[in-house]
DNA sequence: CATGAATGAGTCTTCATTCAT
DNA sequence: CATGAATGAAGACTCATTCAT
């Protein structure tokens, strides 16, 4: 792919990731293609639909989620801790367009969605055994659930980490002796 | 109104209701009138617009709770029981949809709908103030902050009584001490 | 007929004409009849489609001017004097609409349109008639013509008996002698 | 703009006046679409609504009527004649049309049919004002009433130069010593 | 017999997608 | 290869007309 092409993809990857943000799930092809500054023949060119757009953001956001989390795991800090970057990472990203996405079914032949979340919510899990190992997480809820439930705290449209809801979560998941 | 009026208004609502909790909120005027056995006239004749609509389906379920606040407050149930009888109501009506409604502005000249948000908040907040006494709820957070933590809990598509978010926003709220 | 369907199918055909000056060809039928204080379905009862109804106005309206023009011919007055009050008389009828009605075809089997019409221009070529004879108006124009002019320069909407077209006209149309 | 895009904006004006003369001013887009041979996407995405085709119809009319008046003035031509001129080719113009669209309000930021008004008056006056000077069209009415007049005589639907109505116009304008 | 609720065909308009330039 | 014009299916909404109350 040339570099102009991989330029202009990331583009309307971003912008359009901005602007349903920004305006809601009803934005149009052409509007996001206006704000790209591209033809909507170029949009089509990079991505066949609608979906294929949309699939392409999560997958964006996925990718950099993953990426932060692994540097995250590399660095030395406790489970907890991770959870919580990787949550306030969470809600940096377009992550709620991309949940609800990834409860549609995803494009057949198109994987990687599947596959990253798996991988973002191996990060995840692990990250949360570390805590309950440390203590600082409750045991009686599995690590599974407990991002399950940290899921759906933070992949709301304008989530933000020090929400009341989102607080109110990690305190009820911290370990009660802790 | 006469009867057979009132009978296909209140058919609407319900029809609309699920409808949109089904299939999200895109369902067709077309489709929600085929859906309650009506013409699409019929549906423009009791709502002028989509968002009369919207609207009807929000004020029709506020009502209810209110009603179930009321009632419940009138038993002999203690605040934090209260709390959880009035939530669970919540995840039985279209409530998802009634705050998404709420977010965005009134209908000038219908003046219902802060009015009953208002109403369904102070019962909920009297409940909680009650639970706080009793000690059963966190004192360090105000009465009015519980009742918007619960109300981001709750008013998600697809909340349910039992949801992992909802048992744990109950443990984080729950007073240390108890 | 009784005496109250009578009157109110007189409402509702002035109040009707009305509106179609008012606000254009365009008016609803729910409209018109919310106009008249009545409900649909008793305009329904008086004319069974629009066309019915804005045909009846025209009905109407010729027959007022025919009265009006007979009543003006047993007067004492000459025929130039006759044709100016007749003219006068359509500006304040809702002839216009009448116009646009003959225009177009005729509804069958309710043939008092087309009569009324010859009447009302039997009526004004006898004036003109007349008043070619009595030396005021052009001679070299048929009685026949001068109708379907001043016709066409009255049947405007909006036509007034001062508006300067209709001025010019009746200057054109005078004897160049008189 | 790009050529075939420029071709078919021609066509649906043209199309679309002709439509309006011929049936009347509710013909449905879908209809205008069909004739001009184009889908209503296309009629669209040239006019955003309905006002603003009928306005460039207008638009379109004016200013081919301009484009004449200037020509027939660069002409050696009596004042006479050129209004008479000018008015045949006002009757071959959808300007019953433009004339009713000008009643209206123009939209906003679409200033040019005000102004083509104008200067289509303006030439049009001053064309009374040199008949007037040369003597053949009467002086006790003002130019500017002139042509209010001219306008009401011609922008009739199906008006022609020879109507009985025209032509006694023109004849009432004259100059009696002419 | 009046009323106004119900009906549904028809209108305007939008937008995802295709295709000529 | 980018562009933006063309397409038409689909949705919101209106209104003449019918029919239950």
């Amino acid at each position: 792919m040339r570099a102009d092409a991989r330029r202009n993809r990331e583009l309307i990857v971003t912008t359009a990731a901005d602007l349903f943000v920004e305006r809601g799930p009803e934005v149009s092809m052409e509007e996001i293609a206006r704000a790209a500054g591209v033809g909507v023949g170029t949009l089509y060119r990079h991505f066949p639909d609608r979906r294929a757009l949309v699939e392409a953001i999560s997958v964006d956001a996925l990718q950099r989620l993953l990426d932060y989390g692994r540097a995250v795991s590399e660095q030395d800090v406790s489970g907890w801790e991770a959870l919580r970057l990787i949550v306030r990472r969470c809600t940096e990203l377009p992550l709620a367009l991309a949940t609800s996405v990834t409860g549609g079914s995803a494009l057949p032949g198109r994987a990687e969605l599947p596959g990253l979340v798996q991988a973002v919510n191996a990060e995840l899990e692990w990250a949360a055994a570390r805590a309950q190992r440390e203590g600082t997480l409750r045991r009686d809820i599995p690590a599974r659930e407990v991002i399950a439930l940290i899921s759906v705290a933070v992949c709301r449209p304008g989530a933000r980490i020090d929400d009341p809801l989102v607080r109110v979560v990690f305190d009820g998941l911290r370990a009660t002796g802790a």
